[in-house]
DNA sequence: GAACATCTGTTGCTTTTACAACATGTATAC
DNA sequence: GTATACATGTTGTAAAAGCAACAGATGTTC
């Protein structure tokens, strides 16, 4: 990949938003980063080892993978260019991380130290302090996420997840009709549901005056 | 409250932790803190604010809830002396709040401003590095708490849930027998299922050879 | 516009879960 | 030891969800 390419991936990466083009090469400097071609399933950490670096895909993708106690595999999420993986772990510190992250395909990532990014550098470079901003607001945003996603989850019925999801929907909006990023088949995999039975409880829900909708346009009603 | 017993409260925060006596009195001066004294359902935040202030329980609690659409309320959290609350929609920085805030009885709280915490004091004093490695790991182990949790309440069955939840825990102690921190009905919540089936489930997985359990004592088996 | 792929909704059947009610087991106080 | 409260396990029934198969709607490509 060419440089500019590269550039422009890391530009895209939320931890060096507001960061200036001139500074951000100085920066990239500063943070300790290797640079690693990784072939597909190359590990770039394991299960139970002490938690490292934190890593950015350049390009090609990488699975964080979990194994229960019987060794059946899981792939928890698919990392693409420009997003970040392992920043959690790296920076809570865990004695044994409970995941492994492998290449999915033939990829390009670079890893950093947090450290760097959480205590000043010598130069102590101006940016820094944008830096913890961004990784503070990164794992609260990532944070308050999955927090709805748990209220949503924690439902007992099929019906009760769709509400709390178009609730949090309508909220979000403020309004009482809005569009969801999901077609049906990954709206049933976000709230762990069946699609085919989702789409009846819709149904049954339309048919009650709940709520209309039409593909991924929805409308709640208050009576 | 006397003074002394609030220092204790809030050393045990582990926002503060690692951080020496002496420096927390002068430290605590430097974070803009009011100190609150809440009615049983004064609103500390409501729904739809900007966020702003983090949280600090001294005495009493608080409960964090959530409204749908229809007006039905749903207690997210209940927070407890030496907790913390709003950390992480203070850090997200969102344009209106999720959810709110109230005192769930009469209660003593602290509010702060992340901002004070995120950027380097006018006198620059050394525990502000402490501070926001603090604020980092107290958000990054949040994160992969509920991103575990998630992965255990996204399965189908009771049966998948439980084997998913024994597996974490297996795999976090490093062993194949080892004790939960939670009795039936707890377990039951924490997996959103119902607690007699769970416990009918558990038989039967025990009939089957899987594991063995008596109380909050677990074993897996391998074969 | 014909062929194709994809998404969405419907239906009948089977399996699983929720629920309620009760039985057993365990810890604690008196 | 007995009484008590609480946690856990068991059972039968009703309700809900999963599953599979198909039909209709929508969108895309040639």
């Amino acid at each position: 990949m060419k440089n500019s390419g590269r550039l422009d991936i890391i530009k895209t990466c939320p931890l060096f938003s507001g960061i200036a083009d001139a500074e951000l090469a100085a920066l990239l400097g500063c943070l300790a980063i290797t640079a690693k071609n990784c072939a597909k399933d190359d590990f770039v950490f394991t299960t139970g080892e002490r938690s490292g670096p934190m890593g950015l895909v350049l390009s090609g993708s990488v699975h964080i993978v979990q194994e229960d106690f019987w060794g059946r595999r899981t792939i928890l999420t698919r990392i693409v260019p420009g997003e970040l993986f392992g920043e959690a772990f790296a920076c809570a510190g865990l004695e044994r991380l409970p995941v492994s992250a492998l290449a999915a395909e033939a990829a390009e990532i670079i890893l950093f130290d947090y450290r760097k990014i959480a205590s000043p550098c010598a130069r102590a470079c101006a940016c820094h302090s944008g830096l913890i901003n961004n990784m503070l607001r990164i794992l609260a945003r990532k944070n308050v996420f999955l927090v709805q996603k748990i209220e949503h989850l924690s439902r007992r019925s099929t019906r009760e997840k769709l509400l709390a999801y178009l609730s949090a929907r309508a909220r979000e909006t403020g309004q009482s009709n809005f569009a969801i990023p999901f077609n049906r088949q990954e709206l049933a995999d976000y709230l762990a549901v069946d699609r085919s039975a989702m789409s009846s409880e819709l149904s049954r829900m339309r048919e009650e005056g709940i709520l209309e909708f039409k593909r991924n346009e929805f409308e709640l009603f208050k009576t």
